[in-house]
DNA sequence: TGTAAATCGGACTTTAAAGTCCGAATTACT
DNA sequence: AGTAATTCGGACTTTAAAGTCCGATTTACA
């Protein structure tokens, strides 16, 4: 239902916010999200295009969040790499004279709006806030809360 | 956000309830829902196959509707030919330890989550008795109320 | 100024979705 | 039995997404 990019993508924000304010390399966030490096890269450039990320060039450069955690929702992250298709006119391209879609398309576009609406609610920090003790990115073992960083296991 | 062939099969079965209980061929369904004619017809093999609709070879033949359209939801449709695809393990295969997502995908999910509430509590029935005078498939010109056959103009 | 670290950008390959084609099988009707 | 209408199913082509590769460019720092 939602493209491999946008996965990734968020995946790379996520990470970002986590690590946030410091810059991370491509190469960082794609061995912490398992996302292929080389794919990545072209995902980071949308983001960075779009005005999420910012990006910096050469020795000590990286990927930064362009602004705070709690200032970027999915919906940004999502419409920066693959904008969410909400149906404004008829598919069929008949004469759907402006404004009202018919009942099926209606329907279909609702239930759009409705993960827009839940998207454009949820930012970053949210997503990074939540109650639980679980880490981001699903490596949530026998929780674990320490922060870990470097590859080396322990 | 939905793919072709979730569209195409939407407005294969909208058509079949508006007609029902007719019997259509592939032919007639394409033209009616403009529809690449020899695609749909693999569509509807999947239809077919998840028991949405029936298929007659032969002479007279075509496709019904299986049930009622009050009896067939758009997620029966939608689930015939492409899954919906809940997420209920961790995308990036790490230890999701059963039941726990990561707060990220634990957000997509949720999405996912609302539009299939939406789409199980829509029957084709649903889809052909909305209030407004409106027709299905977007072929809503100036509220012209006859059903009209035939492929001529007026 | 030289070098290593990093993104950039274009070309390429691979994979899956979408679309096309057509002969084989089935069926109703005369 | 013959014929026309229909779906079936497999092979094929096309297109777009996903993924790979690598040289060019930018940058920090010794």
């Amino acid at each position: 239902m939602f493209s491999q990019t946008v996965e990734y993508a968020l995946r790379a924000v996520v990470h970002l916010a986590y690590e946030a304010p410091d810059a991370r390399t491509t190469a960082q966030i794609a061995d912490a999200t398992l996302v292929p490096k080389d794919y990545l890269a072209k995902v980071v450039q949308g983001l960075a295009r779009a005005g999420v990320v910012r990006t910096q060039r050469g020795v000590g450069g990286g990927v930064v969040l362009s602004r705070d955690p709690a200032a970027i929702t999915i919906l940004d992250v999502v419409n920066a790499v693959e904008p969410l298709g909400r149906i404004s006119t008829c598919p069929l391209g008949l004469r759907a004279h402006g404004v009202r879609l018919c009942p099926l398309h209606k329907r279909l576009d609702d239930a759009l709006a409705t993960v827009e609406a839940a998207f454009r609610s949820t930012t970053l920090a949210d997503v990074l806030a939540e109650p639980t003790e679980s880490v981001p990115l699903c490596d949530t073992g026998p929780a674990l809360k320490l922060k870990v960083r470097g590859k080396g296991p322990a």
